[in-house]
DNA sequence: CATTTGATGTTCT
DNA sequence: GAACATCAAATGC
């Protein structure tokens, strides 16, 4: 049984994306699998992407595909997609229907399933490589495009309330490997927690 | 230590 | 064909 509340609907539907990915700092990412064992960990850097207008994001111009399509949808759920043929990338839709913005969980610190986690790794460490990067975190908490469009609030995959981190505590930092974003490229639009070791380099 | 390279699906040109 | 919100292993100091 769980003794920490899931973030309520209404913090993915407000509009500041920023904001979001500020708050989900310090939160509990949480999977659970098929034989009920729970892996999680705290979110430790996010990225936040805003189309229509960031050219980064992959509904610029709101330009909608089958892959997009989750991100245009009422805020609360899983946008999950491959990169690079490899990895499974896992974001927080937010916003209202029809607004595709996203908030990109580029790293955790392991918390619960720790032995779980690093069987999916093959790994033995607790150290930042465990978890911390996109396409890692996602193999850690075995999410998969399965995990696309889900319920932030569902039995299988959820976000719990953890500790406030305060604003002094964040940093604000260009996102990663966006170079061919233009002036969309220097955005500080990456949040850290200042004094964790579980970021991405 | 730093830099390069191979892996490989979806989307766009 | 090329690019891509990446990672790990191999190669070069």
């Amino acid at each position: 049984m769980k003794t920490r509340k899931n973030l309520p609907s209404e913090f993915y539907l407000r509009e500041d994306v920023l904001q979001i990915s500020k708050d989900l700092l310090g939160h509990h990412l949480c999977t659970r699998n098929a034989d009920g064992v729970i892996t999680s960990g705290i979110i430790t850097e996010t990225e936040a992407y805003k189309a229509p207008e960031d050219k980064a994001s992959h509904a610029y111009q709101n330009k909608r595909t089958p892959r997009t399509e989750t991100m245009f949808r009422t805020g609360g759920i899983a946008y999950v997609y491959l990169i690079y043929g490899i990895h499974q990338l896992f974001n927080v839709v937010t916003n209202v229907d029809g607004a595709a913005h996203a908030v990109l969980i580029r790293s955790i610190e392991p918390l619960d399933g720790i032995s779980l986690m690093q069987e999916r790794r093959d790994m033995n460490t607790t150290k930042p490589k465990l978890t911390a990067g996109p396409g890692r975190l996602t193999q850690a908490l075995g999410i998969t495009g399965d995990h696309n469009a889900r319920s932030l609030r569902s039995d299988s995959l959820w976000i719990e309330e953890g500790e406030d981190i305060s604003e002094t505590n964040i940093s604000a930092l260009p996102r990663v490997g966006i170079d061919y974003a233009e002036e969309y490229a220097g955005k500080p639009w990456r949040f850290i927690i200042s004094d964790s070791e579980y970021v991405s380099t």
